[in-house]
DNA sequence: CGGAATCCCGAGCGATACTG
DNA sequence: CAGTATCGCTCGGGATTCCG
């Protein structure tokens, strides 16, 4: 698993659209609930399991490790007993909530509206 | 195809949550790509097609079919021979490029630091 | 407690062919 | 020219189970 296909491996690591590269990890569903969820501070894995709700232990497991791969989030092991793990945003993430904050508060002023012109759409037979 | 369960088909007009609603459209690797090419002015579908490249016309259909939906795209059809069709931005969808595009600024800013940080990462064994 | 491995289904999407 | 219909594959991601 290791050493299959180097060439198209390689291409995670660069991207040529850097918007299309970012868009694919906060539009994967849970990747800005997690940062949202961090903004006020560091996390355990269960207490974001609990804080998110709908969310599978091994969809956040694989989303933090990959926002941490990326550097939008830090994780901090504590070897005791029981286990202590705990994530936190890197100076990236946090810099990174700074422009998602003006989308998603174009998407809380005009929600209403697109679902107003959703649902005066002609046609019932839609996509989705 | 018209009438299968009400109660599931709805909750497509009414989402709760506004950010997932709008990431869900944008995040699907075709609307915001179309959006930004109707930027510039109206495009006719083969227009569109053309300039975007590495789209089918199925996707390219249905993408512009829900952002006309949702009120980010007009489309405006002339009955000429042969056929012409129009698509161009609404303000609704003029609206939305606005914060969209400090997202595509941070993007650009920081994808290379990502990918950096991505390729230092410990262990080939990672996701996607 | 904090994950990793396996199984499996449905959505997303491309290719192709057909229609108005 | 501007789509729609059908097919089939891939892959995200939920459920479940196992590990340190």
């Amino acid at each position: 698993m290791v050493e299959t296909n180097r060439a198209a491996e390689d291409f995670v690591f660069d991207q040529p659209c850097p918007i299309r590269d970012v868009l694919d990890r906060i539009g994967d569903q849970w990747s800005l609930l997690i940062l949202t969820a961090l903004e006020k501070g560091a996390k355990r894995f269960n207490a974001l399991s609990r804080e998110i709700g709908d969310v599978s232990k091994q969809m956040l497991s694989k989303t933090l490790k990959r926002l941490e791969q990326d550097g939008f989030v830090r994780r901090t092991l504590y070897a005791e007993v029981p286990l202590r793990v705990e994530y936190e945003l890197t100076e990236l993430g946090q810099s990174f909530l700074v422009p998602m904050k003006s989308l998603i508060a174009w998407a809380n002023a005009n929600h209403r509206t697109i679902c107003e012109t959703r649902k005066a759409f002609p046609s019932r037979a839609q996509a989705r």
